[in-house]
DNA sequence: TGTCCGTTGCACGT
DNA sequence: ACGTGCAACGGACA
């Protein structure tokens, strides 16, 4: 992505001329002082801590700062697996406008206030641009493809208008494109060599910006229809039906899928070099995982609470990653990443991507024999596994000794714990493909596919069977 | 080619 | 608590 303009051209990077201007301040272009600047929030929605509105805020007459909310994220999907729009849940759409509401509030305090806007955002900022007569756009360079796509038309435009950009990098600590270029044009596939091709963060030689002097007042917004942050837009999402935890209670009849997607794909599967994909061959491969119904309490919890709270520790997301895609399941980082994308409130394109790739042993990490137990390794730091009772009440009579492992409970303790296993919670592979019976297929199905973790040995059988 | 090493694994030994 | 072997490996570097 390339973002002209003729005011930054002294902004370039010293040590490989990137044609990115940064977040250093005292490598601020020279402006002209008197016009319209538009500061276009998308990501870092704040005030303090912010050079794209710092500079926006120097020496303007009036700064419109604007939001546009697009339609595609904030639209209820019925046919998403959880409540929310096509791409994000409804936790992260909660997430975003609080975060917005928080946003406008603190513009309140300088006498300003944020300007929502409705639409496909490069179309809607184009609009803005024209209407008010801005001279300046400000706004935080971003990594995502879906803001490199938007950034693209948006700064064609203005450098075609001859309105200046301001698009620093504060998002990231580092920026990606030089990063790539001192690599020789790729990226680096382990995290010492991307240490090393880092170096010190920018900001370790100048100071974050912690307050802000002034913020212009806004200029007439004319003929853009601007809102308020939208307070009630949750409700029009369908609330999860009843109980919370009712998606991981079984329901025999969700195994027929499973039988009826996989003989189609075997049977097509097996000319070499097809590369059948997997995440659409196999929509209910990852399904089990994704509705906390693996069978495993240490994993079906964590993707409880990944559900309710948009939130999970570290190493819980280590946990349900390696079982996903080479721990139990071998099922394509790719489905996990998408999971994790709508119901993370705090999920970044980059980070999420990325954190994938390593947990997954597709790229900056590659010891796949280092693999989490769903057994042992929660049952390290919680041993009476209340964690487990807390998100999956089903088993929260169930003794310690076997609430990792309910499976090898007897019966009778089952019985007591009003929780048959099988009935009232998933026998492991209950809902989904049995790993040691489906190994050699997917060995053959992945086997020419790149970014893929499979195994590679016919022999490998899972640790731990069920 | 060979060698080293890898942000946070596990199980078993002492 | 600590050391060791296990093991389906890939990337960096000499």
């Amino acid at each position: 992505m390339r973002l002209s303009s003729r005011s930054l051209s002294s902004s370039h990077c010293h040590c490989c001329s990137t044609p990115f201007s940064f977040s250093s301040f005292n490598r601020y272009p020279k402006m002209k002082s008197g016009s319209n600047t538009l500061m276009w929030f998308r990501k870092g929605l704040r005030i303090h801590d912010n050079p794209a509105l710092e500079y926006a805020a120097k020496s303007s007459t009036y700064v419109y700062p604007i939001f546009v909310i697009d339609p595609h994220y904030m639209k209820p999907d019925p046919d998403a697996f959880s409540p929310g729009s096509k791409l994000a849940g409804l936790n992260r759409i909660r997430f975003l406008l609080e975060s917005l509401l928080d946003l406008d509030s603190s513009l309140k305090k300088f006498g300003s206030r944020l300007l929502v806007l409705h639409g496909e955002p490069s179309d809607v900022v184009i609009r803005c641009l024209k209407e008010w007569d801005v001279k300046r756009l400000c706004f935080e360079y971003d990594t995502d493809p879906y803001y490199q796509a938007l950034d693209g038309k948006v700064t064609n435009y203005a450098s075609e208008s001859g309105i200046e950009i301001f698009s620093p990098v504060s998002h990231t600590l580092f920026h990606p494109a030089e990063i790539i270029q001192k690599n020789g044009g790729k990226p680096p596939l382990s995290y010492q060599s991307f240490l090393k091709l880092a170096g010190d963060p920018h900001w370790s030689s100048s100071p974050l910006c912690t307050t802000l002097p002034m913020i212009p007042p806004i200029g007439d917004t004319r003929n853009c229809e601007v809102s308020e942050v939208p307070t009630e837009w949750v409700a029009k999402f369908e609330k999860p039906k009843g109980d919370p935890s009712a998606f991981i209670k079984p329901a025999t009849t969700m195994l027929s899928p499973y039988l009826k997607v996989l003989l189609p794909v075997h049977s097509r599967g097996s000319k070499r070099g097809q590369k059948p994909h997997l995440s659409t061959n196999f929509p209910y491969w990852a399904a089990a995982w994704r509705d906390a119904r693996t069978g495993f309490p240490w994993i079906d919890a964590i993707m409880v609470q990944l559900r309710k709270w948009g939130w999970i520790h570290h190493l819980a997301r280590h946990s349900v990653a390696c079982f996903l895609t080479r721990g139990d399941l071998f099922v394509h980082w790719e489905k996990g990443r998408n999971v994790f994308e709508r119901l993370l409130i705090d999920s970044d394109w980059a980070i999420n991507n990325g954190n994938w790739l390593w947990l997954s042993c597709s790229s900056f990490f590659y010891q796949y024999n280092r693999i989490y137990s769903p057994i042992s390794f929660g049952k390290k730091y919680d041993p009476s596994g209340a964690y487990i009772r807390h998100f999956l009440p089903v088993l929260k009579d169930m003794p310690k000794e076997y609430i990792y492992e309910p499976w090898t409970a007897p019966l009778s303790i089952q019985t007591k714990a009003k929780c048959i296993v099988g009935k009232d919670y998933p026998k492991p592979g209950q809902f989904n493909l049995q790993a040691s019976a489906y190994q050699l297929l997917f060995v053959y199905l992945n086997q020419n596919q790149t970014n893929q973790v499979c195994p590679v040995n016919p022999s490998w059988r899972p640790r731990w069977r069920w």
